[in-house]
DNA sequence: TATCTTTCGTTAATCGTTTAACTGGTTAAA
DNA sequence: TTTAACCAGTTAAACGATTAACGAAAGATA
């Protein structure tokens, strides 16, 4: 069914029916004509062919969304179900391309959307880092997800607050009267484990807690073995905290093994605090872990209404760049306890 | 850069420039002017407005991907991931929709990319079931991927060989030298809790064990926390088995804190045997989890090859459909210990 | 009455490709 | 010599929308 076919059903031009369709009848359409071209659209169920709108009007409503394995990656696959399903709320496509952290790939990528008439892109990172712009998207409206450029003065970007959020955990576990409080880290320059770390050292500072780096202990990687590494070296040594802040669930996961394997429990001997809420993990753990939770789902919302916004009014000035951090929300389970000076 | 600025720079008509491009050029035009309009396409970075040609062809070289939400999923992504690699590798773009499973959105998701011109679908599913086929996709080429369809001769689908898999985790377990294996399950009726189920029995029938049933034990869900009570019933039972074949991984994490509650150790003590290869879940736990690896990429691989198989030739006649399954790897980590008398 | 507006539509160009049909000249076959 | 085939391209019509520019009839104004 094409515009033409409702035109000759209607008895009009198809300019007719594209006007009366296009809500862009002021005045030019006679209500009696109108009713007649809406009632034959809506009886052929005509329903326009966007690619030919699309190489008129050089539009296309679509965006475009570029990462490198943002959909494999289990849980950081809630930015993408966030972005595609605001796009779609709004009537925007999006396209998602994975270009499995490939520069080729990329280019590729970005040239293929491009040559679809993608109005603007998301691109997005699967863990929080900063990077260079990249060229191939020079002069093209861009939104950074969990990801912000070196330069950060031309384009909008959207992360998880990581220091706000460590600082939040952190509070949690002081409120529960925890002083000697432990740290199990990575090395790996990180965005996250980088700010996490110092939100911890800030909190243990005001807290004037004394030589507090012989409760923290760093390994490369984040696996729950690192976790257990770490926890196995805390909770054994001579100043055991009575409370461990971990920077992932995973290495979280890694330390229930640790604790259980010297004999402590969680939370009456020792409370375990983790990061990033990872599903199937955070809640399956025994007892459910205490944890953050990422703003995936949040930032891949505000990005895509970010990009949109920009598209639909670029006659408005409305063209300025933001740098958004989204906190993360405690998500309060069972392996934090409260101190109580018999735990120990 | 269009077609037509290429043509006046190297000085012929567009028809030309386009016959040149698109290799269709078997003896229409000669070497040196070919040679000119390849050059002058380089020079001018020229690639092809996809719009524009998709309109006059026809074609998109477009796939749609409509799922209910396999993305956020985290493991079932891998669906994605390979039907979204293989299009890209074959020069097809995919395009995908999470319809959060509900109708309403599914019919407008449909519409969206058949107005994009979309030349096909692949219809995913979150879990392995079989459906209705869904009236919009009539008569358009459709495979239907971790699902099948009640009346299964018109379409091609790929799902989990559950059984074949279930069986060979039950022969591995056998080979280990364990016969009394419990079973803890799903009540809840779908395609894998009911044909993995039904290995474990026929593997237990074929044993010769007396009274298996008393060896099985299902909850509705499948949830970490299901597992540990059905782990708890069969470990603290007096026909205590020597191995736990584990619906999912997730269950079986349960298992293994149920063990660990009983003092029993794994798997010195008890053999634990999942089932998905969950990932951050199979190989963080301790010890790491044997399992069963689920086909996802590899079903979303074939689901893209065969349609784009299907969409290719067209004219040749092999529209045969095909009801693939794929058979789960085994993975062997260190959750199975040989049975050995002493154990027990 | 002559002129100007308004109203209600239509015409035709355009977006960037593809492709069937054509052209004008040369060469080969009958 | 006529006819046919071939060569190396070109012309122009699509594909299905949008939209600037135009126009005819009716009503308003001077």
């Amino acid at each position: 069914m094409k515009l033409s076919d409702v035109a000759a059903a209607a008895g009009v031009s198809s300019a007719t029916v594209s006007l009366v369709l296009s809500e862009n009848s002021d005045g030019r359409v006679s209500e009696i004509v109108e009713k007649r071209v809406r009632a034959q659209a809506k009886k052929l169920r005509y329903s326009p062919n966007l690619v030919a709108r699309s190489l008129r009007t050089q539009k296309s409503k679509t965006i475009g969304l570029i990462s490198d394995t943002v959909a494999t990656t289990n849980f950081a696959g809630q930015m993408l179900a966030g972005a595609e399903e605001t796009a779609w709320k709004r009537g925007w496509l999006l396209i998602f391309v994975d270009t499995s952290a490939d520069s080729k790939n990329e280019e590729r990528a970005i040239k293929a959307l491009l040559q679809r008439n993608v109005e603007g892109f998301i691109y997005a990172s699967m863990f929080h880092r900063k990077l260079d712009f990249p060229l191939q998207l020079k002069n093209q409206p861009t939104i950074f997800l969990h990801c912000s450029l070196n330069s950060l003065d031309t384009h909008s970007s959207v992360v998880p607050a990581e220091y706000a959020s460590a600082t939040l955990a952190m509070d949690f576990l002081i409120k529960n009267g925890h002083r000697e409080i432990g740290w199990i880290g990575i090395t790996n320059p990180t965005v996250g484990g980088r700010e996490r770390s110092r939100a911890y050292i800030d909190a243990m500072k005001k807290l004037k807690v004394k030589d507090y780096k012989s409760l923290m202990f760093n390994t490369f990687e984040s696996y729950a073995n690192d976790g257990y590494v770490g926890a196995m070296e805390l909770l054994q040594s001579p100043r055991r905290p009575t409370a461990l802040f971990c920077f992932s669930d995973r290495m979280a996961m890694g330390a229930y093994r640790a604790a259980n394997e010297v004999g402590l429990r969680v939370p009456q001997d020792i409370s375990i605090m983790g990061f990033d809420n990872q599903p199937h993990i955070a809640e399956a753990l025994w007892p459910p872990l205490s944890t953050m939770q990422l703003p995936h789902y949040e930032m891949g919302t505000w990005a895509a209404n970010r990009l949109i916004d920009e598209l639909e009014n670029q006659d408005s000035g409305s063209t300025l760049c933001e740098q958004k951090e989204i906190t993360c929300e405690l998500i309060e389970r069972d392996s934090v306890a409260p101190y109580h000076p018999l735990n120990k």
